[in-house]
DNA sequence: ATTTATTTTCTCGACTGTCGAGAAAAAAGC
DNA sequence: GCTTTTTTCTCGACAGTCGAGAAAATAAAT
């Protein structure tokens, strides 16, 4: 169903268009600004003046400049207009962090969560509590915090803030929007933590030109993660998580953590190896957690010819192969992105990767798709929060514009 | 990216609102346009006078009317405004259509493709003569044709006209817009026909009221079509049709006609279901056509109580289920609708189906997709084709509107 | 020191669009 | 013929963008 516009949209749209380039390349000039976005030069000044009255940017004052002429004033987003808090949730920590309107890292804390198997609601008031303790440490006000961005890996609503399965809680619920109650004015987001990665990528990938289409990030760990980012019809990048871990890959990989037979994540997340490797047959149940150290015997096992440990890699990797073509079937081809800490068997994968993918119609036609490799998880993770967020809160701002009189 | 917006935008769009509500509802008078919209009266009268003048709606003489007031005039898209051309190209025949732009069918031939296997050259002449035939049958020139939509089975590009793979011409790339030269005025459309059923149906479950998020269509016959129609952010439906019958079932499946090993159609196809009837072994070349009564004999044979024929529906319906399965892992849980002549085995499909979707972790979280029965395939196609064909020409009339001057 | 050239920002009027209110139109009831 | 009722049309206010040119502010030239 098509909608209806009206002027005041046009201003929305053109104020969210300003912001968005400078959040992109910092500090823009007037003529910049006009150059980026398209619009004219007169209109800029309509609406930087806007932006500078509500105090969404301010005019930076170091010019470093040559070259004669007038100078340019510089317009960069004020960073203390207000604040967005990053929560990511894995499952042995959380890890907290404060960050200004500009993007910048102000304060940090982890908190281990060994023992809060109690579960949901013993973690709803640690984690209001450590929210409490972040705005205390550096002195900020509930008000001022303009976004609550978290992550976790598991399966998030497309609507709203529950978290509907994730290895963390199992099947137990999770509705941050009540959990938090209503003393907060900001939005309170909640993603999947590989469609951060995603999100983070993608941007990276635009900020270098690119114009690709879409891609796909896939996070190895003791579960499988995916984040999808692809260009929508309006030029915007759509991300989603789609439930790749526990798509049916085949029944032969056994009994998932799910409680479900055949996930992709049954061969492929490290308990999957594990069980391959050890010969453990395939309905025992899944080891809660894998060391890390546990892995890399395995991994040196194989890369010295151990047979059974070569085959377990292998057969994992299989599995993502295969998967990933069912996801190209269902999408379009686009290229792949591996991350996470199953990323230092990536030798041991490849090839059984290869092998799953070549089966499908798509990839005999279009070519094998690029499969690259991203380390750092953690960072993207961190930076595609802060896009996301931030982003969200300049389409606030710039929706909120012309209401605060 | 975002993009700038403007004024004239705005009315480009809400020109695009007036003219799909009258689409939608046939024929209206300016008040309802405007509870429709949500515009206001003034802008109605802006928007209906310019697309008067330009000669897209027209004031309908007729008035039914009782009550008192001034009599309501209303606005309906003028029929002689333009025209399309709708193909449906399948195995067996290629049917030409030409409509109105207000939708109504006005000539309609079949052309039977019984021995132009000799490919795609000898395919576009007769297609390029079939169209001239259509418009001189009609007397219509060819500068009046708005669109010319065409469908078929198979991979079909994301932008552009351009078949990529498909059961009839193989891997052998048809381009449509080369095809037709650029002697043709109008928009050309290449749709692939499951897409086109799932549009016929969102836009139906839209009529009714409902808001569903996502639908979609399985075709079952030959081969095995599916059509997905996903409201995007921005509340349209986006419509696509994703690889699948050439997604990956399981390796047993056997040889697939388009040359891989294990494709669902090679399970669910109906020479799928032929081979594992008749206990060919699974790696043998697929029939190139299978009658519908030999089909019908298979079904005969398993409700009888035949035990490979039941075997044989068993395992295409689970192949199904499975793959719907990973269908709503990759997207989300959405009602699937099943069309095609294959619907009247459903009935031995249905056990094998549910049984597939069981294992998937999301069917387990959130129940089984609702299953229902689309009858009249054909139908639906056809009029996926008007809608989809009719939208994009409304569409660029609203963006040319002001530069007709 | 003054002038000139150059670059950037700002401002003004024209244009396009939407909206609300009320005038005008057209029929039915009295 | 007058009133009532309903719908359509019109007018002025308001919001927004745009192009052109004025104004500002600096560096280089004289």
């Amino acid at each position: 169903m098509l909608t209806k516009s009206s002027t005041e949209l046009v201003r929305q749209q053109n104020s969210a268009l300003v912001l968005s380039a400078l959040r992109r390349r910092g500090a823009l000039a007037h003529t910049e600004i006009a150059e980026q976005t398209g619009l004219a030069s007169a209109t800029i000044s309509a609406i930087t003046a806007e932006l500078e009255r509500i105090g969404a940017i301010a005019k930076s004052e170091h010019h470093v400049q040559g070259g004669r002429g007038r100078p340019r004033v510089l317009f960069a987003p004020k960073r203390d207009c207000g604040y967005v808090i990053v929560v990511r949730i894995s499952s042995d920590l959380v890890q907290y962090s404060l960050a200004d309107y500009g993007g910048v890292l102000l304060d940090r804390f982890d908190e281990a969560r060994g023992e809060d198997h109690a579960g949901a609601v013993v973690f709803g008031r640690r984690f209001a509590a450590a929210l409490e303790r972040l705005l205390e440490r550096s002195g900020i006000a509930r008000e001022q915090v303009l976004a609550v961005s978290i992550s976790s890996k598991g399966l998030v609503a497309a609507d709203g803030a529950r978290l509907l399965w994730s290895p963390v809680f199992g099947k137990e619920e999770l509705d941050f929007t009540d959990l938090l109650g209503d003393e907060w004015r900001g939005r309170i987001m909640l993603s999947n933590e590989t469609l951060l990665v995603a999100q983070a990528l993608a941007v990276q990938a635009e900020n270098k030109g690119g114009a690709l289409r879409a891609l796909a990030a896939i996070s190895l760990g003791h579960s499988i993660g995916l984040g999808l980012a692809r260009r929508s019809r309006s030029g915007e990048f759509d991300v989603s998580a789609p439930n790749f871990g526990h798509m049916l890959h085949a029944a032969s990989a056994g009994l998932c953590r799910c409680g479900a037979h055949g996930c992709v994540e049954a061969a492929a997340g490290f308990y999957g190896i594990l069980r391959t490797a050890f010969e453990v047959p395939s309905d025992t149940i899944p080891a809660k957690f894998v060391p890390l150290v546990e892995m890399d015997k395995i991994a040196a096992g194989a890369r010295q010819g151990h047979r059974m440990s070569a085959y377990a890699f292998r057969q994992a990797g299989l599995a993502l192969g295969i998967g990933i073509s069912r996801l190209i079937s269902l999408y379009e081809p686009m290229p792949i992105f591996v991350t996470g800490p199953g990323l230092r068997y990536f030798d041991l994968l490849q090839k059984g990767m290869e092998e799953g993918l070549q089966q499908s119609l798509q990839v005999r036609l279009q070519g094998m798709p690029e499969v690259a490799v991203a380390a750092d998880e953690q960072q993207l993770v961190f930076d595609g929060h802060l896009n996301r967020a931030l982003t969200a809160v300049d389409g606030d701002i710039a929706t909120a514009g012309h209401q605060a009189a």
